[in-house]
DNA sequence: AACAATACCGAAACCGGTTTCGAAATGATT
DNA sequence: AATCATTTCGAAACCGGTTTCGGTATTGTT
């Protein structure tokens, strides 16, 4: 405004267009002195640090990303790939799961690369690109199988990953997981409290570890409760809204059907419910579902889902936790972290229509 | 096997290991010639560049991206920022799109880099940071804002970028967008096709651009078929079931209430429905409802949701041609592709219980 | 056989930083 | 004042590639 010359030295200069020897020149210095400098080195004069870090601000000066990285011999992105996806009801996690671990790297100067899987192609090809061609400095993965090719591949390189679920090597790897185990002991234990004693299960597919997980609880809680496991009312699934339907249909059209069904997720659920509507069966009255996953939206169906939840964002925190102890020590001892689901009451459970008490005397 | 001693030149190396500088000290080259017989030079001859070849995939060497990056002057990365999070029942959007944009970029080299928005801090701050830094090359936008400040930045750094959705200044920067307009067009056509008459509205944010181009195409049409526009009819939302539930609260306690009510997206519409369902309001008898985004699991409530539905993996693979038209020659004009959407009907959707048509005798 | 044209590759600069090493300047010690 | 220890910075190597330039060796021409 009060500038009389408006001359071209006011030049609007566009974001890191100042490179660390242009600062250097400026200053009369050389670009390692400056590159110190900047960086805290105890060589340098206050005094030199302050006019440089003075000139820094006030010419913009950002490094150059790439150019610090190869230098100091670290790629500072960890990387994410994202399993073939099949249209599945319900992928909220995927997005929240980004989020937060996107959120946590950050804090720690991390960036986070997501690669999509091709389904053409080997599970593990993505990774051994990314590993390959340096891309990353490790691995997050989530929903593990319990042979995971992918674990296995990232173990015999010794690159660095956490997983977002258990494996059968397990005790050679970080990882976080949801106890699902014990989740779905509660989830049993609470409706048998409501009454029911045929209760159903519609599982994962048999490589989801965490399904297998859930299943061994909801048998461990029968077991504990004196019920008596019956293998028909034990249905598999895929995780997967049709998986549940089809199941659903499976275990509502045997002669006593079960008055109460446990699914592995809440997609899962979505399908055993809609299956249920079309069958004629009244959600809670005539059957209780329970789901898991905590999505959202289960708040807004009707009836709205019971479901198991847990937090996203705390899975996504300790897993980059874990991640970032171990880029700092690789030799660190293997730990894990294993989080509780709680289960959300929302009315899609209740007592079965007729109550038979008669477990009550052999059981507590 | 046949191995007689099994010395340490059997030694097992690790991925990636191998450098440039070996593989030309291999081969009694320097690694300049390497690189450019490597990278298809036509000052090679076939013969040093068949070697070369051999000697890269038996030692499997692979170039150190950043290394490569660096010299080019390129990050061959492509930055997108998660918008904050507020737990709306349906982000499935994100995951599909964060997908199939990550695929699209696979194809082309680019990676992508995935950021998170910290709601503490201005909206550009990321956008600011990841440009200043150099470590994406351009950036995909989407939910974009009629007024939209991270267009403003980037338009003025004159950093290349894509929106998914218009903007106010759409003429200046390339945009791939799903013709909101048209569809609430067909939506609304729809339903007075079936005899509404009073049909309500529940837009988003008056700053997302997108559901106000629905709102737009909503009245087009009231106006065409001859119904008059009500103001009450139209409620805001914000795109969550929360704020459906409001409106459609203020919708149906109306003297005179809606038969049909249009959402601009699907959490809207759950929201809508939850709070019908307990007004006592049946779905479709008593009321239609239509929502918009096509989310899978709409098909797994009841009644399944009839919803405007588009392809998220067209949109990620439009929204990267663009790009990678723009990143290849900045200067090129701005172009644009609309989409459209179809209208899925599942069910939400029917006759009003009392068809009045007056409207028939003025208009077609 | 002498000369120009071409094919092929080595040498070196460069991308933009970081880090090691040593030298000069300064201050402290005797 | 001479010697030693410290502080402070410059010089240069390095990270791992790409690309330009120029010089041989080879081929083609007359």
């Amino acid at each position: 405004m009060n500038d009389v010359k408006a001359g071209p030295e006011e030049e609007w200069v566009k974001s890191g267009e100042v490179r660390i020897s242009d600062l250097a020149a400026e200053l009369g210095l050389t670009k390692g002195t400056v590159s110190r400098a900047l960086n805290g080195y105890e060589d340098i004069s206050k005094k030199t640090r302050k006019r440089v870090m003075e000139a820094a601000t006030k010419r913009g000066y950002v490094p150059t990303t790439q150019a610090r990285r190869l230098a100091m011999g670290l790629t500072e992105t960890i990387g994410l790939v994202l399993p073939p996806m099949p249209s599945q009801p319900v992928n909220t996690f995927v997005s929240e799961f980004i989020n937060s671990v996107s959120a946590a790297l950050h804090l720690h100067g991390y960036d986070l690369l997501v690669h999509s899987a091709n389904s053409e192609e080997s599970e593990v090809e993505p990774y051994r690109r990314l590993v390959q061609s340096r891309k990353v400095d490790g691995f997050i993965i989530f929903r593990t199988n319990e042979k995971d090719p992918r674990v296995n591949y990232l173990l015999n390189e010794g690159f660095p990953f956490v997983t977002h679920g258990r494996t059968a090597r397990m005790a050679e790897h970080d990882w976080f997981d949801i106890d699902g185990e014990k989740a779905f002991r509660d989830a049993t234990s609470h409706l048998i409290k409501l009454g029911h004693q045929r209760i159903g299960f519609v599982g994962g597919g048999k490589e989801f570890f965490s399904a297998q997980l859930r299943l061994k609880g909801f048998r461990a809680m029968l077991e504990e409760c004196c019920l008596e496991k019956v293998p028909s009312l034990e249905q598999p699934g895929d995780l997967t809204g049709q998986g549940g339907e089809i199941a659903a249909q499976n275990l509502l059209k045997q002669t006593r059907p079960p008055t109460a069904i446990l699914c592995a997720n809440d997609a899962t659920a979505l399908g055993v419910m809609k299956a249920a509507r079309e069958l004629g069966f009244n959600i809670p009255e005539e059957l209780s579902v329970i789901g898991y996953d905590g999505i959202a939206l289960g708040a807004y169906i009707d009836p709205p889902l019971t479901t198991l939840t847990f937090s996203i964002e705390e899975s996504g925190k300790e897993m980059v936790n874990l991640l970032m102890r171990r880029l700092k020590n690789p030799d660190l001892p293997v730990i894990s972290k294993l989080a509780s689901a709680i289960l959300k009451l929302r009315g899609s459970e209740g007592p079965p229509s007729s109550i038979q008490n008669k477990y009550m005397e052999n059981c507590l």
